[in-house]
DNA sequence: CTGAAAGCGCTTACAG
DNA sequence: CTGAAAGCGCTTACAG
């Protein structure tokens, strides 16, 4: 029988439908007689009593919801602890976390015809004509949303560019090349951290590292080729799928890893560690980007002024490929 | 400025709130002059009118919104895929979806206090209790909650360690054995495959498979020497993950693959295409499995009967380890 | 200690 | 062709 509602709690009770509001939302200054709780907890569980969230939300004139918009990138691991920490910790709050996979087909606006969030929180910049509505429509705009933390981003994806670099140059490396995507879904990351090689490789006075797509379910023979050509030693990959396809380049051109031809990852993938040569990478443990993003929310919720980024917590895995 | 309402836009219009909600929702039977329309989405634009979900979901009594409980699976490219298409077809029915990362953590009934969706699809089957609550709510629950579909849920994923032991027992192994791993929140999957390859062999006369936990993320030396000692030539890993791991681990104890043990994973993942030799494995099209899910949706919407899972799509890609 | 009543913002018969 | 009014289910001052 779908639709209980609340007068059929208090009918079945015998009270009114005030002390089963009070009763069931434990309210505070609400003094009911212990009889009487347990006679409508009774009712409520008997009768299945599932309160309408669309009216409590109207009536309060805020929900327990907050949205976080996942922008159009593959899904992986570290998206995962990142959603799954931030449910946790606004759980503590009564507040549940419900994900939009934002594919770009549909206008954000009509999400909120649907669906009234306390809180929205992009895991990527909206525009600013989204959060302008947003905030017009009173909700709370949390994450990549404010050019501060867009510079934070910038910062951390060239700083793992830098990484890189800075360990191949380190080696002795002095002729570089950077193995990219053009997975257009990923090219926000891509760029940075192209960039982020070009400008570190200028503060080291090494040439400008040459930009090769590589696509991460074949070998990159033809790119090796290419790159031994043009006598690069070092190569600084995407992700640790990229540097595997260019380990397995490598081995078909003939160039040992790292002896001919240094390669260096990103992600730590399982698939790295037991690669041969294990992959060299970079690591980004996901801890305090958690925290972070939960703390922003939180601080919003609170019309607090959010944490600052953390001090990034990238760090190269050296092993065997570099 | 928050709480922007239709009477605002009424006003502003020099109409009824009637009105604006007949030109704003386009209903069907209303006839309203050209200027009048013209009016009235001006003054909503100009105020930034946002209707409030709320106020619609306890007017019309249901919501447009698909809630998606995501069990607590490690996600990838085939949940990214599943979860994009069925937004895109429930989209073009005006529902919208949102996904909840379901963690065990929390009570499932304590979301609808929040959030009053049309249906709710489940990638896993919900508990009986969880089923009887929604449906007394009056919300339509879609997914592996029925029998059937957890049948069809079994079969396939037995199906797939089956085609595995067929592809080495027709390369003439005789002694397989199967790298599972103890990753909790996979047991559902793994302990269907290793009951799905003992069948397999059962059903060939051969011994049952040897079952050995394998870690993703170091060579699984151990177990390749465990194994040659007892005589086992074949592998079917859980996925290429542990495959990749096994290779290695035959590597490190001085065996050839597949010359004296073969290895088939299962996902067809990029690492296994450039790895040495290149990783026999299961690939399962996400297509079928995406089309399926949001036919059973909108076959519940549409009160009609669920289409029949699609005959299994899984097959084995044959490249070098096995 | 408990209940009658107002009102959140919308949609939709119904009356004009 | 347009508007006044009821009511969705809840919470919360307020009165008793």
């Amino acid at each position: 029988m779908p639709g209980v509602t609340s007068s059929d709690v208090a009918r079945a009770a015998g009270v009114s439908r005030t002390t089963v509001s009070y009763v069931l939302n434990d309210t505070p200054g609400a003094s009911v007689s212990e009889a009487t709780r347990a006679r409508i907890h009774a009712a409520a569980a008997r009768l299945g009593y599932a309160p309408s969230a669309a009216a409590r939300t109207l009536r309060r004139g805020r929900s327990d919801l907050v949205v976080c918009v996942l922008p159009d990138w593959p899904t992986g691991p570290v998206v995962d602890s990142v959603l799954d920490h931030l449910t946790d910790v606004l759980a503590a709050r009564g507040l549940f976390v419900l994900v939009h996979h934002h594919r770009g087909s549909r206008d954000l606006a009509d999400l909120w015809r649907a669906v009234t969030p306390r809180a929205v929180v992009g895991l990527a910049p909206f525009s600013a004509a989204d959060v302008a509505a947003m905030e017009r429509a009173g909700i709370q705009v949390v994450g990549a949303a404010q050019p501060a933390d867009d510079d934070a981003f910038d910062r951390s994806q060239r700083g793992i560019a830098a990484l890189q670099v800075d360990h191949l140059a380190a080696a002795g490396h002095e002729r570089l090349a950077v193995a990219t995507t053009d997975d257009a879904r990923l090219s926000r990351f891509a760029d940075l951290r192209v960039a982020g090689a070009r400008d570190a490789c200028a503060r080291r006075g090494l040439r400008p590292p040459l930009r090769t797509v590589v696509r991460p379910d074949e070998a990159a023979t033809r790119a090796v080729r290419d790159w031994h050509g043009q006598g690069v030693t070092g190569v600084v990959a995407y992700n640790d799928d990229l540097a595997l396809a260019v380990v397995a380049g490598a081995r078909e051109a003939g160039l040992t890893v790292p002896g001919r031809l240094a390669v260096i990852g990103v992600d730590d993938a399982p698939a790295g560690r037991v690669a041969s040569p294990p992959l060299t990478t970079v690591a980004q443990p996901v801890g305090p980007q958690s925290d972070h993003l939960a703390a922003s929310v939180l601080a919003a919720l609170d019309g607090v002024v959010a944490p600052p980024w953390p001090h990034d917590p990238a760090r190269v895995v050296v092993r065997g490929s570099a």
